[in-house]
DNA sequence: AATTAAAGTTTAATTGTTTTACTAACAAAC
DNA sequence: GTTTGTTAGTAAAACAATTAAACTTTAATT
């Protein structure tokens, strides 16, 4: 019922081995012997089977995606699907598959994890998380299990590759661009302290900051769970700051869609009263009222090097680990004004 | 280096063919054999290789999930992660792999689909996603290959089990409850007439006004595509009507942000003077300013259920075709208003 | 003419599991 | 005391590929 590789030997008048050869378009086997048993392959409509295949190379040409925790809403940033699309593009490009992680909360991922790894289900493992003293690096570290991370990994950060953006760097341009415009009192509303994305990209704003010789006011500094309420609450102690910044800085777009809205809510307007910067450049952030100025960091890109890194240590596993920065970039919309000081 | 049945059957002193059956628990294996095979394994950390088995077993305990064409932006709708969700949730409960395709185009995704099928990589297929003369549906068609689609079937309808909601009822009670609140004039703003989603809640929308003795205007229907400006000039062509509309119907969450955005921009405030309602009820519809009001399609259910329906099918084949429908609920908030007619 | 080398294939082992067919031991039935 | 049946297990044959080693040819070298 299935044709396999002997049907084709028996059909060409030949080995099956050598039907394996050609297949794997081995330099032993003539032309001419090719030629003919791909024919036979293209008339009796052969495809090799994947199990077989992978039972012997101990392999699986398959790359498994683990996301965070579902309980939250995050899954529902467009983040993902976009880092989803930067993967898929090399994993079909170099043919192999992706498989996606779908558990719903810690334990679950770990049991998930081990059922990949053991089995041999995928060769490699790309973490779209990174928290500390997670259980799943620390078995696969163990396990010695090819592995990378797109963000900044919580430890061993010299011997896990990486791929990730200088939110540093991102935090300070994107506020330095805000001070160039004349602005001087500038909040901050991030997402949870505990991800590093904030914490960089803050680091970033701070830096600006005090480059500009402008105070690092504790009070203008804001963190909100992501999604709930959309940072709504932040943008309440903002309005209620005894001096009024003229920009916030905001480290997700997502949260800059609550911080915008909670802003029109007020009467505030946008950028005219205060400007309004984020991450991400997802597509919200075009449609948004205004447009928002916002850091491009690639996601895309972030999904198809982490992706490409990973089949490299899959293949070799002597192969180093990497940090991989992938370049971001401001993209100036409507929601930053110049303001005369 | 690999732990495998064989090494477990040396060290409990049974037979390979023993410690299979215990694997799956076998009747004809002791209560007291069992337990000594279970305690080898888990001393020299037994896990069965998933490839050797699937490839006796002629099956690959995974599923395939395909996407619509990532051209397009579409793929940003926080839908997909949700169904994803969903499917996540039976697959890993059932312990199936969930692989994702990771094709950008047609041409790639149908190459993928020939890979997925023939490799018998996986057991069985949920597309996302159905548009007309689709070669992909075809092709499944024709290799008697098990499949699924989220939303409705261009062809043979009653014959390719699909979950859907039933978006036509949904459309027309959103319509009658704007219509229960006063509203005469509803205008409507749909995705592509291309899309099934689009044509049957944009007919219960008609029905409910029809029902209402509410004149169809052509004028107050418009269309646009997904995302691209978010439904902003659809808004501009309602807002230019001669007898502007004082409620809109908009067939999708994300459209819902773009023609939010627009109306405040032109000054007109939602509910107040024009309410809004929509589709979906992703998280996005909870932050925009005001709230939206729309209809909660269960998008995790309708991932949960294809998943569910496609194992049912892929295990046994003759399994007939099914249509689920999951039902939807309108949510209330914000975007609409009463009004005195 | 004998030896060596190279090219092209084949034979057979291997991968880790499941499964079919068989066996040994013992009890119950005739 | 043979037959029949049951129970608990084993041995060996799939499953569909890959690959190392062995084996032919044919061609080239001595």
């Amino acid at each position: 019922m299935m044709v396999t590789i002997k049907d084709i030997a028996k059909a060409t008048g030949v080995s099956p081995s050598t039907v394996s050869r050609v297949l794997a378009d081995n330099p032993r086997i003539s032309e001419d012997t090719k030629k003919k048993v791909r024919k036979t392959m293209r008339e009796l409509g052969y495809h090799p089977n994947i199990h077989a295949r992978n039972l012997v190379a101990k392999s699986s040409k398959a790359i498994g995606v683990i996301l965070p925790s579902s309980a939250d809403k995050a899954l529902q940033n467009p983040f993902f699907p976009e880092v989803l699309r930067g993967i898929g593009s090399v994993t079909h490009e170099r043919e192999y598959a992706m498989v996606l992680s779908s558990a719903q909360n810690g334990e679950e991922i770990m049991s998930e994890v081990r059922r990949m790894v053991f089995g041999r289900y995928v060769d490699g493992l790309i973490l779209l998380y990174s928290r500390i003293n997670d259980p799943v690096t620390e078995f696969l570290n163990e396990q010695d299990f090819p592995y990378v991370i797109v963000g900044k990994p919580y430890e061993n950060i010299n011997t896990v590759t990486h791929v990730d953006n200088d939110n540093f760097t991102a935090g300070k341009e994107i506020t330095k661009y805000l001070i160039d415009q004349g602005h001087e009192y500038i909040a901050f509303i991030g997402g949870s302290r505990e991800l590093f994305v904030t914490v960089d990209r803050e680091a970033g704003y701070e830096a600006a900051l005090k480059e500009a010789g402008l105070p690092n006011i504790e009070e203008q500094k804001l963190h909100t769970e992501f999604l709930k309420s959309g940072g709504r609450e932040a943008v309440e102690s903002i309005l209620a700051l005894e001096k009024r910044p003229t920009a916030i800085v905001v480290s997700d777009d997502l949260i800059s869609l609550g911080v915008l809205s909670r802003l029109e809510q007020s009467g505030v307007n946008v950028p005219e009263d205060i400007s309004v910067v984020s991450f991400n450049n997802v597509y919200l952030s075009e449609i948004t009222r205004p447009a928002l100025t916002t850091i491009d960091i690639h996601i895309y890109e972030l999904g198809a090097q982490s992706a490409k890194a990973l089949i490299e240590k899959a293949e070799n596993k002597s192969e180093p680990a990497k940090r991989i920065i992938i370049p971001h970039d401001i993209i100036y919309r409507d929601s930053v004004s110049k303001r005369e000081s």
